[in-house]
RNA sequence: CGGGGAGUGGCGCAGUCUGGUAGCGCACCUGCCUUGGGAGCAGGGGGUCGGAGGUUCAAAUCCUCUCUCCCCGACCA
């Protein structure tokens, strides 16, 4: 493609709206425009990426078996409500000139399940895993960060249909698989982590986050072993058993002021897990319940949420403080507290502990768990910190991470194939739920992870695979006929052996070139100018490492070709 | 939805407090000059100041209402 034709104008200034990196890149690289709050127009460049996004999955699903379909944009009310999830999920509703309801698609469970449950007769039918890539749109509270959080936006989602639980085991860890590929042929580095299942139930799923520093998630590695959870679900490892000395008489202290945990230990001497932090959550019915942690930990609310099997908990006003302790807020503490209690297991260890008493200014000290009050369950209810020792192996420890959740292979299970009635004949003639997977890849959010960890001060590093092109080519000097020359056969050249190119053959000056081109951020770059051709060179950059060779006009495609594939195999091996 | 901020040529901003008929940089067009890291000079086109209403001789500026966008929190690919 001739620059002089396309439609790329890039921004010298970053525009206002846009507060993260590759926003900021996407915006000046002409790789997108803001239609409205969360919805863009895609502009050719980075339209280029998306299908190149595109196209690695629907390699590696077709690979694997799945199908691809598409379904529509647009949902009817009548599915949503089967499911019982008309009036959840935020979504953009409105009615058609006769009233009905409609609403723009947030995803396709209800679609996909409607799909299949008209074709599906025999279990001879299954497995089926069906995909498309299709734009969605959700009503988000909050878009922002460009295409990384859009109300509309590019999306891969797949289903899989199984016979049982082990044939849907199977389709999950083939989609896992793939997932591991496409995102490795992106040139990402990544983590497949285990995470929340939510509410949806028992089974477990896996998100894929891309690492980056911006990422808004959290993800806890072990530096030894393949464990690798979201902090939600990040397990601690079991404390130790350490045999206490002695059992002090319990004594109450007054604490004047001293609400917080720094506070009370700083005041009483002691350091910080020493004390039981007693942190009071309210249920979605109004049942108040204690959650006991040691001083220097943190409450896992995720956690508390799927030991009780809820929806939704959450941290007890001052109201309910005091009507659930009879004591205000700073000063909770679980002895003689009449409601539930769960702890955290470090507090079953613990040993002549400070907790609140739960009356204004006053502390208990020497608090033993059993002895002075009673635990109704004890589990894994905190936040895992870096550092800690892993729980799964004897040698390492965990280390932290930002990422970006690019994609999540899930469990369904039964929930809408019941819900929906999506059943077939087993070999029995019995009639079965088929059991249910999905998988979702945001497109634009991984070209988006893709700037966010590729990128210097010049702006994009494109990963090979998912360039918008390969090569830059600039002519540094259109005037110049043997420039010009030189440029053109280049470029045909370039093309002939298989590469797509992009020709700098603008009427501007070098320095501009130069800029735009490490802004775009293609791979390689081919420039010829007149100063290297009185020797008869031209020159060869490497955008990521600003390599640059001089080799001559006709040994540069092959040059560069070579140059592509090196970067393309580190960039896969990436981890 | 709660809290904070902003709407002035395509982009970045000044002007608003103290009303007087809109300005700067970038980008764009023409010419000259320049040509290996976003050159220089000269000339030029483009905005009615988010929208509606009001106050006033006069409103970007003051008042009222409204819309949109951005940032911080809970959701998600």
């Amino acid at each position: 493609m001739r620059m002089s034709r396309y439609l790329l104008n890039t921004l010298k200034e970053v525009p206002r709206e846009a507060e993260i990196l590759s926003h900021q890149l996407m915006l000046r690289a002409c790789m997108i425009k803001k239609v409205a709050a969360g919805i863009y127009t895609y502009m050719p460049i980075g339209y280029r990426v998306i299908r190149k996004i595109e196209a690695i999955i629907r390699e590696e699903l077709d690979r694997e078996g799945c199908i691809e379909l598409l379904m529509p944009a647009v949902q009817p009310a009548e599915l949503w409500q089967e499911s019982k999830r008309w009036d959840f999920y935020g979504k953009v509703r409105f009615k058609d000139r006769k009233g009905a309801d409609f609403c723009m698609g947030p995803t396709h469970e209800e679609v996909i399940t409607d799909v299949v449950r008209r074709e599906l007769k025999s279990y001879r039918q299954l497995p089926v895993n069906l995909y498309q890539i299709q734009t969605k749109f959700r009503d988000e509270i909050r878009p922002r960060y460009g295409l990384m959080r859009g109300r509309e936006f590019i999306m891969k989602d797949a289903y899989s249909f199984d016979v049982n639980d082990t044939a849907s085991e199977k389709s999950y860890w083939a989609m896992y698989h793939a997932y591991a590929r496409i995102f490795h042929r992106c040139g990402l580095k990544f983590r497949a982590v285990e995470a929340d299942s939510g509410a949806i139930g028992g089974s477990y799923t896996h998100e894929f986050h891309v690492l980056a520093d911006t990422g808004e998630d959290t993800v806890l590695s072990c530096d030894h072993c393949e464990y690798t959870a979201n902090i939600e679900k990040a397990e601690c490892r079991k404390p130790e058993h350490v045999k206490p000395d002695a059992f002090f008489k319990m004594e109450k202290k007054e604490t004047p002021r001293k609400k917080t945990v720094e506070e009370v230990a700083e005041f009483l001497g002691v350091t910080p897990d020493k004390l039981i932090k007693t942190m009071i959550f309210s249920t979605e019915d109004g049942t108040s319940i204690a959650v006991l942690v040691r001083g220097d930990h943190e409450v896992n609310v995720v956690k508390v949420k799927n030991f009780l099997g809820l929806d939704a908990l959450e941290l007890a006003d001052e109201e309910m403080i005091q009507s659930a302790t009879s004591g205000p807020s700073g000063f909770s503490g679980p002895v003689g507290l009449k409601i539930r209690i769960l702890a955290d297991l470090a507090v079953k260890e613990m040993v002549n502990a400070v907790t609140g008493a739960n009356e204004k200014d006053m502390h208990w000290v020497n608090v033993n768990p059993e002895r002075d009050f009673k635990v109704d369950e004890y589990h894994d209810f905190r936040l895992a910190e870096k550092g800690e020792r892993c729980p799964r192996c004897e040698e390492g420890r965990y280390e932290q991470f930002k990422g970006i959740e690019v994609g999540q292979v899930f469990r369904l299970g039964k929930k809408y194939s019941e819900s929906m009635n999506c059943s077939f004949l087993d070999e029995n003639g019995k009639e079965k739920p088929a059991v249910m997977g999905c998988y979702g890849i945001g497109v634009g959010r991984t070209a988006a992870a893709a700037i966010e960890q590729n990128n210097d001060e010049n702006g994009i590093i494109w990963p090979v695979n998912i360039a918008p092109y390969d090569v830059m080519l600039l002519n540094l000097d259109i005037q110049d006929d043997s420039v010009n020359e030189a440029a053109q056969e280049l470029y045909e050249n370039l093309q002939n052996a298989g590469m797509e190119v992009l020709y700098d053959d603008r009427d501007v000056r070098a320095g501009f070139k130069f800029k735009d081109a490490d802004l775009i951020g293609l791979p390689i770059q081919v420039i010829v100018g007149k100063r290297g051709l009185k020797e008869g060179l031209i020159e060869v950059k490497v955008r990521r490492t600003q390599d640059r060779v001089k080799v001559s006009p006709q040994k540069a495609p092959a040059r560069v070709e070579a140059l592509l594939e090196s970067l393309k195999e580190q960039e896969e091996q990436r981890r």
